[in-house]
DNA sequence: CATGAATGAGTGTTCATTCAT
DNA sequence: GATGAATGAACACTCATTCAT
């Protein structure tokens, strides 16, 4: 079956991290055995070595795969709002995909990514990136609504940019262990404070005082 | 007719989980062997299962006695403080030990445990007490503080306890990635972000005079 | 089962070499799996690595055993006889045990130990000790009897050794493949090549009465 | 109506057995894989299957070629010198090739053929035939030398045979494991014991007396 | 009671060979 | 004819747990 095109070939490796996100979601990622995931990629045990050197090599795959997106997402919101509103948009954007059911699969593996990452130094590089770059960009964007007064002046942006992705960590744990956990008041309730925050920052009004 | 006194017997028992803390931080829950706890415990193989059933079980003791401690704290801070003020302390009070090495260590045997819940559903019960429970409380205190018009009056006081939980979960996740998460910056800025919410709070209080 | 002699447990450790070498024998080191030596030895898969880390191990373990007998026979000659009396001793010891099927099986898997010493570097270094010793020894006892005049002067003692090694070596091989190699006209022969060298050392002594 | 050459298909087929000692010198017989011949041979998957039917084959063709050369070069010697002055001729011809690096990773791929003659029944048959041919050939050059009053006559001539073989795989033996071996004090060392068993034959003289 | 040797099912991974393209 | 993706049986080794001593 050789001679196959580059786009059959990049259909298969795609589907690998699919299928194994799959088996990891319902198995966990170490009660899930490659057989798992060959079975549910419709793969033959040697096929699978083709394009992925080891089980760690599917999870790396899966985890840079989505840190990719994310660090998109946000440089995009950045580039199209800035300040506060970026962060709205963000928020909305992060919040709003844990409705679907295939989504909070997804952080479900990366739940355990996030334990995986505690020992094994690759997928530590892996998260770490994929974590430093979101959170030197939210500061940057924490920044600029310091700038407009949008965002209390004595705040270390560095601290708010963990603050702002720990809300969303916590929030995808809680899900994963509680599918009730209601993502629309968590969000407003976040919307509320940013908003309180932000009226709060309004020298002119204090100045005009 | 015991040949060892209990008292001795509830040490014993309190020390293997103490080893596989150790243990499980250092190697991960899955990497780690029994026959690591057990020598971490200075114990022998058929020793440690008279006192726990199963490596599991040690697992799901770790992890009960943390939430009894947590749930301790929150009670304890609810009672002495209530409101907004109780909130502070309990920030105070769950952040500090982060700058102590033995707790560090030990919450990352807790962020394991997070993922481990996911598949067992015995952890996963013990999780969700340990989660719940604070949740409830905490939802409690935030009813009090927007009671005292501390905290906006729209916010749900569920999702402002989750808020608060993911803060800290967040901060945790964070820090055993990388030791260098500044404790002391980010809880300035929780603290920041929740007297700017308080404050914003006063205006009615001054429009009843 | 525990608490069994250091006796058992050494037995228990000579054992697996010993079945070892049977499976090894039989069918190739590379092609005989570690459950046929478990079978052999009437162990469990578990109980085997309790002895021996891998079966690269056992191999080495054979080997260095060997090695240490050879070595103590060749020391042991050369303190009783001397020259080339212990030669001629030497090479009885060594070559008579050829004529039982025990010591032809483990021959076989020495050769096994031979190949095997091309790729992987510990067991080249046990090969290596095992032959360099003895040679130093031969060379040693070489020199010896060039002392007394059995042996031409102009002969490099060590090349002599090297020599007298690959007779051995040489033999074990072709006995490998073909058992009629017929171990009494080989070592005749020998005998007959050794007096011949030694007879024609006399002439000077001749010549002095 | 061949596409290709027969020219080119020839020598296609003797690429493959050179690649594979590169490779078998480099990895063992048994560790270098299919995909390292196929590579190192410039070739694919499939197309090194139509030259060789299995990777034993490769080994087959490998084995089968030298004995072949080493055949040719002992009836050669035979046929031009016979008696002791061509042993002392192949003596020659055997070793000094030793000290060219391609002949010595040649021999080291031959060690590990001796080895699989032991598990593989076919490269045993060509290994016996590649070594019972010289057997015979040489056995008679002995008798020959016998005859000629080279060679003590109570020698076995197939013993001398095989201990002449024997001196030639044992050295090899020992140079694949320690490159340091030298084949010159080496093959002095045979010439002189060569020499030293000729001169001593001269009954014809003592009769005299 | 304590010990620790033993168990054995189960794991991720390899690789000679085939055959659809 | 040539290619190289696919196959899948086989392998060495691990480890939570047990139970004879």
């Amino acid at each position: 079956m050789p001679r196959v095109s580059p786009a059959y070939l990049s259909r298969r490796r795609r589907q690998i991290p699919h299928a194994a996100i799959a088996c990891f979601a319902r198995e966990g990622f170490h009660r899930a055995t490659m057989q798992d995931v060959i079975r549910e990629a419709r793969l033959s045990a040697g096929a699978i070595y083709r394009y992925f050197a080891s089980k760690e090599a599917i999870i790396e795959a899966i985890t840079a795969e989505r840190h990719e997106r994310e660090l998109a997402a946000i440089a995009a919101a950045r580039a199209a709002d800035g300040g506060a509103a970026a962060l709205r948009t963000l928020a909305r954007e992060f919040f709003a995909p844990l409705l679907r059911a295939d989504e909070r699969r997804s952080r479900r593996v990366g739940v355990q990514i996030w334990a995986e990452a505690l020992r094994n130094p690759r997928v530590l590089r892996i998260v770490r990136r994929g974590v430093d770059g979101p959170r030197a960009m939210l500061a940057a964007l924490v920044g600029d609504a310091q700038a407009r007064h949008e965002v209390p002046p004595r705040v270390d942006p560095d601290a708010a940019a963990r603050a702002m992705i720990a809300l969303f960590q916590g929030f995808v744990l809680q899900q994963a262990w509680d599918p009730r956990a209601d993502v629309e008041s968590y969000l407003a309730a976040i919307e509320i404070a940013l908003a309180a925050i932000s009226i709060r920052q309004r020298p002119p009004r204090r100045r005009a005082r």
